[in-house]
DNA sequence: GCTCACAGGTCCGAAAACGGCCATTGGCCA
DNA sequence: TGGCCAATGGCCGTTTTCGGACCTGTGAGC
């Protein structure tokens, strides 16, 4: 997963802790929690506490998090993974709010069937938490198996959405 | 020990309690107690109240029972078991009425002489209950060692058979 | 280039557990 | 001695459990 030097960002306070985000100029690339696994170097990025999708960006997290917003509505690109990555991360957005999916479905989903532990490695780098819904993948046996941003993070959503 | 999804069934009481029975289209498969030890889930079987070969064993059994007839004469099958299962539910058909027959004989009589207590397991799992006589199997000296429907019922039928 | 480590899942073989047993053993008492 | 009882250990097919091998795409480290 490759960054651009040249993106604005921004960090926000949150329920769940700091939330950083990253943008082009008119696409949500990036949304991590601050200091979580994969999270990539941000130091060249600079910040643009007005830029117009990063202020939209913020406004929805903190409405969703509060459970007054039920799904996003931004400019969002997936531009940086691997042809699997972006396949994967498609696929994550196919699952409904409430609902879950196990590593070995999502492989099915996307036509590879024995590559389950290659899914887990690519939701692992998902760019856009929460927004696309990697949380919502679980184990076969409805395990949580694992969460960049901490498995307790992962159920507070999963609490969220019922 | 496998049942198929598609068989017929019904409940029938009796003075031992209720008995629950089930049929292909055209022989009887299984005999047990409700709720005695291993008895298959039935859960995806149909009622079948008119069904010619549940009927003809609910009358026979009935009629056993209240000692006004000393076997039966119904299509069985029992191919559900392993070859080792077989072999001791077939063996178990030739203990004659008012008879029995100790683990290490039945051992012996299907070749296996050293095989006594696999043999009690296989008896254990007997599917026809009363018509494969599984009651009728004691221990060397002459204990009543166990029954899938409670020894009290072994005790009944023993008395019902002299 | 190569190896390694992963937010998983499936399959297969070995090992252990589990019985509706039975013969043997050793202690106990008449 | 002889008979009875409880504890013991071997016996055997089935079921369950457990551990490893393999599959898979990617990036980090070498």
């Amino acid at each position: 997963m490759k960054f651009s030097d040249t993106l604005a960002c921004t960090t926000v306070p949150s329920a769940l802790g700091p939330i950083v985000l990253a943008a082009t100029d008119v696409a949500l690339v990036g949304l991590w929690f601050d200091g979580q696994r994969h999270q990539p170097d941000g130091s060249r990025w600079h910040q643009a506490l007005e830029h117009p999708v990063l202020v939209l960006a913020s406004v929805q997290i903190g409405d969703y998090l509060a459970g007054r917003r039920s799904q996003f509505a931004l400019p969002l690109s997936l531009a940086g993974g691997s042809a699997f990555e972006q396949a994967v991360w498609r696929a994550l957005q196919d699952i409904p709010r409430g609902g879950s999916c196990s590593y070995g479905a999502l492989a099915a989903a996307i036509g590879r069937p024995k590559a389950a532990r290659a899914v887990g490695a690519a939701v692992g780098r998902n760019p856009l938490s929460i927004i696309v819904p990697c949380h919502r993948v679980l184990g076969t046996g409805g395990a949580l198996t694992g969460y960049a941003g901490g498995l307790a993070r992962k159920v507070a959503l999963l609490q969220l959405e019922g």
